[in-house]
DNA sequence: CTATTTAATGACTTACGGTCAGCTATTACG
DNA sequence: CGTAATAGCTGACCGTAAGTCATTAAATAG
């Protein structure tokens, strides 16, 4: 008797197709002026299935952004599964993370209104949950990494790697928001290309966090 | 004949209470979940009336915004109007924004809505202008302060003062957003302090822009 | 073939930002 | 003064969009 299975994987085909219609207009629209009407009609449904599906519309927002934070995972994953040495690789986790940025833009622009509570009206506590697991992932994924790096001598013991993981996000994060929406206010106003002082910055926090036998491996590396 | 002139004072008194009103709302209540009869309740003035004033509620949310601006810049401009060495100006700078962050909360959180046009939908250009101004204003007072640290040979004069503020700023503006809204998330998933972690970002950063001979002045005073 | 459960609909309710015709108070002027 | 002109204010009203729910249609069970 497969008909409950069926069903379940027709019910998970829909959940998918409704977020595939939410996307578009998503990414188009952003949070704000995007309407449930218009995702109703891309996903040729009627708005009331909709909410069958997902409890709000900020819950369906959410449900797109986890979409992007697995691919960020994904990406991640892919970046740390060379044979390269660790210290390289935490490297690579930066500029991985910046090629996200250029490269799925709209979903970065989603983080923000999930790392921001306040920005919260209607938001439920299961979405909530699977975005939470979701960041937990990664950060994990990050600090694992540094811990490693540590293990292997080439970043100081001195360093907490949770706490390293935050400054280097904060700092490139800041800067990518910046990127994001002023990157020409900058250019104009202070002659900054944002770019290249992200690159600067994250050249001198990773560089106050390594030993001083592992410096010259990057050095010779990058 | 004065009439105008009263008028026109009556005029500004009028914005300044509708300001007041609005600022106690928006306080309370967020930009979203904050209405335009809530204020005008506040305000003992009819919805309408305040249409007269402001163009939409985001320009009114700015204009409370600016009052924030204003706060912020004066604290700066006291914090280094003294006879100290510049460099300690600058340092004086950072605990200052990280005071404003813990006096004035609410004004700080009104900065990210300003710096994230992505979020406007209804604010007026004049009042973009205003807002732009103030802030220029801001980045101004602290590229200066930083040049004069490398003029004076305390600031390595390979920095360039407009990049490095905004890396002390992404970084610091950074972490504080998180200590805004999820500090406790990050004590109990991560076990971490962010207070300590922008201190010590901070002065990570900043040690790795001072000449040497700058360095001692700082620990010394520090 | 009928009863029951499940899925989908779209008209409706509610809430809120923004508008505007009209009212009131103040000022100007003969 | 008294009246006309002007400026300031009002709140009922409009449009829009999130979210609901009684009803209908389809699928499944017996």
């Amino acid at each position: 008797m497969g008909i409950p299975e069926r069903k379940e994987r027709e019910k998970e085909h829909r959940r998918e197709e409704i977020l595939n219609a939410a996307q578009g207009v998503f990414f188009e629209k952003g949070l704000q002026t995007a309407t449930m009407d218009e995702i109703a009609e891309a996903a040729e449904l009627s708005k009331g299935t909709l909410y069958l599906y997902y409890k709000s519309k900020e819950d369906l927002y959410l449900g797109v952004m986890i979409r992007g934070m697995d691919i960020l995972h994904n990406m991640f994953v892919e970046a740390t599964s060379t044979d390269e040495p660790t210290i390289v690789k935490i490297k690579h986790l930066g500029d991985t993370y910046y090629r996200y940025f250029k490269e799925h833009r709209s979903f970065f622009r989603m983080f923000n209104f999930f790392l921001n509570p306040l920005l919260h009206t209607q938001v439920s506590e299961e979405m909530m949950g699977l975005c939470d697991s979701g960041n937990q992932k990664i950060w994990k994924l990050v600090i694992d990494l540094i811990q490693r790096g540590i293990d292997e001598g080439d970043i100081r013991s001195t360093v907490d790697p949770a706490e390293c993981a935050i400054i280097l996000w904060s700092n490139s994060n800041g800067i990518m928001m910046r990127m994001d929406t002023q990157e020409e206010y900058f250019k104009k106003m202070l002659g900054v290309d944002l770019e290249r002082v992200m690159q600067k910055s994250m050249a001198m926090l990773f560089e106050t966090m390594l030993t001083d036998s592992a410096r010259q491996k990057v050095v010779s590396v990058s």
